[in-house]
RNA sequence: UGGGGUGUCGCCAAGCGGUAAGGCACCAGACUUUGACUCUGGCACUCGUAGGUUCAAAUCCUGCCACCCCAGCCA
């Protein structure tokens, strides 16, 4: 695929004018913390940490932002690193913030030392109270001048297992009159007696974000440090660390925008609920924006990457519409899915001047595009599967299609006619009866009908699921009163999911694709591009419809 | 409301004082044994808004408006 040539974001000009003025080497970090599945809009900030450290010969690595061990987990660790390979990026190291709790504390120290923190005993309650409000300033805590040896004995303490929960806190000593919220006096350790995934029992006091993360950048040498569009107010603070610190190299904070996408859930607490209130069959069901759902569902790697690109990276809070993403998966399918033919609602068809018994080979090509690609033989009979939506007994009008005294070409094989049909008692058509034209073999007959359709030989055809998915959220209508719609998602977001999301049908799929194993990825000719799911087993296969075709058909 | 941000086509997004890139969507047409793909053409006299500076402003200045983020011992 050719490089898009595209304008230079905002970072890359940050990054470029640093390297011209500052040290010409670039270091990023993709900072998750493992406390859930990645997704789409996770897809976007390591696009970026990754691509920036790519693009100017730099590294990047993954480090696991893993300060607060009550809402973390080793199940996220594998999964995330999983993600990010299949996203085809390569991280340089793999680290973790909790490896550097040792020197976290001892800088710590040397905050203490330097009267710039201080060990307060004021309750979260007391707390919040004496920081004031966005419009008045905060007051100082009663144990903001403790003496620097009290400071001193009382965090060691804290560390030695000696307060409870919720005691103690070690907070900066910065200005409880700030403008900035972030700036009156924050927390910089808490007490938790809870076991961490990775350094198990030995410490009871983490360390939080803002302490945290400018010490990570700092000590690993990161020369930028990229992160979304909240993270803005709390760049005073970070630099605040890393002077207070004393750190030669300081790290750049640049924040952008994070990724919003049209009917799309990225709410971690919402996508949790799915989960767990079991709207979804779980974090991998193909209609979660997961990266392992998205894989799922048979989106390619390629094609994200390629719809995060055209997105861009901006400082403007912004929705991309969800058509950007299925046009990327379209545009790579187009090129490298095999065609195949199925039936997913299907309707018989019998050939009335065809003889009983008689077999014929078709060639079908495997891709109109690319004939390197090859082709493969199936079988035609007296009987085929067409799709129930392809036959019409009152056609609207331009309906190409099957209808009465029409004519189709069944793809690759013969022109029919429609002659008669029969239906069930309760009205449906059940079968229809056709005459083929013998001169109209496909490639050898100048005569031309207007439609053409996919078929299955009704004789070997393979039964098949298949599995429709829409958005698990129901497209608000537009005329929705605003404010109504924000208290519908208030109230229960639960009440707004679209109870079609996923629509399963039982059809046909021609023979060779009776074993078709997880992962595969075919268009289904008029249908889509579908990827066969893990569920499917030898003579059962299970597809997934990652995304139709575009149809401009108006009915 | 204090602070920090952002406002360019239906949706993203370039633009960095010289007279509005590109993509998606959409519309029209060509091609078509996938109503797919491909191709061709159309799609912002206007840049949140009101003023000002300038020969010239989306770009500079001022006011106003709208939206987002911050009052976790979350990240």
């Amino acid at each position: 695929m050719e490089e898009a040539r595209r304008p230079k974001n905002f970072i890359e000009e940050f990054i470029e004018e640093d390297m011209r003025t500052k040290e010409p080497r670039v270091q990023t970090r993709f900072p998750p913390e493992p406390n859930g599945y990645l997704h789409i809009g996770h897809a976007k900030a390591l696009a970026i940490d990754f691509g920036m450290a790519e693009k100017y010969g730099g590294v990047c690595n993954l480090r696991y932002d893993d300060t607060n061990p009550s809402k973390e987990d080793v199940e996220y660790v594998d999964a995330i690193q999983a993600d990010i390979r299949w996203l085809g990026f390569r991280w340089n190291q793999i680290l973790f913030g909790s490896s550097y709790f040792d020197q976290c504390y001892d800088l710590a120290v040397k905050l203490i030392q330097k009267g710039v923190a201080y060990v307060d005993d004021l309750s979260k309650d007391e707390m919040r109270a004496y920081r004031g409000t966005l419009t008045q300033p905060g007051k100082n805590s009663p144990h903001r001048d403790r003496p620097v040896e009290e400071n001193l004995d009382l965090f060691r303490r804290m560390r030695a297992g000696e307060f409870e929960d919720g005691t103690k806190t070690l907070r900066a000593k910065i200005d409880m009159s700030s403008p900035n919220i972030n700036m009156r006096d924050p927390a910089l350790y808490r007490i938790k007696h809870v076991r961490h995934h990775q350094t198990g029992d030995k410490w009871c006091i983490y360390p939080m974000y803002d302490f945290a993360h400018p010490i990570q950048d700092a000590i690993e040498g990161v020369t930028h440090s990229l992160c979304s569009l909240e993270y803005e107010a709390h760049r005073p603070l970070y630099n605040w660390v890393v002077d207070q610190c004393e750190f030669a190299h300081k790290p750049r904070q640049i924040e952008f925008a994070r990724l919003n996408m049209t009917d799309t859930i990225m709410s971690k607490r919402y996508l949790r609920r799915l989960v767990e209130e079991g709207f979804v069959a779980g974090w991998d069901d193909p209609r979660m924006p997961t990266l392992c759902g998205m894989r799922r569902r048979g989106y390619t790697a390629p094609a994200i990457r390629d719809f995060l690109e055209r997105a861009g990276v901006a400082k403007a809070d912004s929705v991309v519409d969800a058509a950007m993403l299925e046009h990327c998966v379209r545009e790579d399918l187009n090129e490298t899915a095999a065609r195949r033919m199925a039936v997913l609602d299907p309707v018989l068809v019998e050939i009335e001047n065809w003889d009983e018994g008689r077999v014929e080979e078709i060639e079908l090509e495997n891709h109109p595009n690319h004939p390197e690609m090859g082709a493969r033989k199936v079988k035609l009979g007296k009987r085929v599967y067409i799709e129930r939506s392809d036959f019409a007994e009152i056609p609207p009008k331009k309906f190409f299609r099957l209808k009465p005294e029409g004519e189709v070409r069944l793809k690759s094989a013969y022109i029919i006619k429609c002659e008669r049909w029969e239906k069930d008692e309760a009205g449906n058509v059940v079968k229809i009866f056709c005459a083929y034209d013998p001169e109209s073999h496909s490639g050898e007959c100048a005569r031309k009908v207007k439609g053409t359709l996919h078929w299955v030989n009704a004789d070997d055809a393979v039964k098949a699921e298949f599995r429709l998915y829409d958005t698990l959220m129901k497209s608000e209508s537009a005329e929705q009163d605003e404010e109504e719609e924000e208290i519908a998602v208030e109230k229960d977001f639960v009440d707004s999911l679209n109870p079609d999301s996923l629509v399963t049908l039982h059809g046909f799929v021609e023979p060779a694709l009776k074993d078709a194993t997880a992962g595969e990825r075919y268009q289904f000719m008029r249908q889509g591009y579908f990827c066969a799911d893990p569920d499917s087993i030898p003579d059962k296969p299970v597809f997934n419809r990652t995304v139709g075709l575009k149809d401009s058909y108006k009915a």
